[in-house]
DNA sequence: AAATAATTTAACCAATCAGTTAAATTGAAA
DNA sequence: TTTCAATTTAACTGATTGGTTAAATTATTT
């Protein structure tokens, strides 16, 4: 035999990701992530027994690697807003490249059970609590705007760092005539590109209004 | 009977609307489009062949609706580029607001199959050829950038148009703690704060870099 | 060697689902 | 009234799929 003694169960769960990252829960086939581990039906349910169970293994994990980028920013103390800007923007766009297919993934979650990513949040250890009233009062105070302004600031920096990617298959034809390998230079481009738009934005609104 | 004649045919394609946009083509189910039209499965099949045929039908009408909104402002000669901004920032988030589930959606669909949004594109009148090799150039001409700035700006404004309504129902729970009317205030407001950013990023790149 | 666990094979079950069919019913038009 | 299209009912087919089972096989451990 090949592969080492029992870590069948992590050859599953590799296989397992990759097929519900690419095509969800209801995409997805069993047999498809036998044959994409290299076993048959019967081990999988031998090791997991229902789809659903793996598919909750999967998507916490998946969603959980989410975290690590934004918190270790913010709690970063000594760190100019800049900067702090520019380590979220790097931290996410580099997690995306390297798991090109977890923010479409995450989108369908949101949409489909909304209640089980808040809790899977809380369960990494994301204190919601702490988010609406520390958080977004610290970072107004920081960009010297106010609550609304703060939550504006956000949804615009995940956006301009997720949805590329979730968009990646008609961006890729529509702007680069389908090479792949261009569009990996646009999305690796956009770490500074991003920041700078988002540093820029909240400066002139700061300093300038001709 | 309380319905005309023979709109069952609209009735139908409104409530096959409903179902895949909210739950795409492998989570819909022929039976729940019957039942949402109020009528069977049998006259369901009888006015459209396949669930197949039917998606296609929905799906084309579904991404056409993103066309005109920035055609439209593209088109537009005597606009200074920052009304043309506002234009299209205003139709996609008035768009959006009429179509929630549409963004999630296109982006499932985008994923799926790139190959028919490209086609449903070409269908609708868009020019691939003329937005690769002019419309790109022109707008690089008005932003002051090089064609691969042109492509930034893009991106980031469909990012910031679309992402928020793919990603509601968690900005919903994070920010607002569920509250969806606060949520759509939200989205309202940001027609303005996605216009502003936008602009105040572009003119803080021309003009300061103290 | 014996016992135990991992894995395969292959058949099977039950549920779901797209799609069909045929007969009956309703309603409008001729 | 006859005709014809729209609609319902209800049973059915066939394919897919998640999941099970039992027996055989292979590998590991004792």
């Amino acid at each position: 035999m090949v592969d080492d003694k029992q870590d069948t169960e992590k050859l599953i769960l590799e296989a397992a990701r990759k097929v519900f990252i690419r095509k969800g829960l209801d995409g997805a086939r069993m047999q498809e992530i036998a044959d994409e581990a290299g076993i048959n039906k019967a081990l999988l349910h031998y090791y997991f027994r229902s789809k659903e169970k793996l598919f909750e293994i999967i998507s916490s994990k998946e969603i959980s690697l989410l975290f690590p980028t934004i918190s270790g920013a913010i709690l970063s103390e000594d760190v100019p807003f800049e900067s702090k800007i520019r380590l979220i923007v790097d931290g996410y766009i580099n997690l995306f490249l390297k798991h090109p297919f977890l923010p479409l993934f995450i989108l369908r979650e949101i949409n489909r059970d909304p209640d089980n990513i808040k809790g899977i949040f809380e369960k990494s250890g994301v204190d919601f609590g702490f988010i609406h009233n520390i958080a977004f009062a610290k970072l107004a105070e920081m960009l010297n705007v106010d609550t609304d302004g703060a939550r504006h600031f956000m949804v615009n920096l995940l956006s301009l760092c997720i949805f590329p990617f979730a968009a990646k298959p008609l961006l890729e034809k529509v702007l680069f005539n389908d090479d792949e390998q261009e569009f990996v230079l646009f999305l690796e481009e956009r770490k500074i590109q991003v920041a700078d738009f988002i540093i820029c934005a909240i400066k002139f609104k700061q300093f300038g209004n001709s």
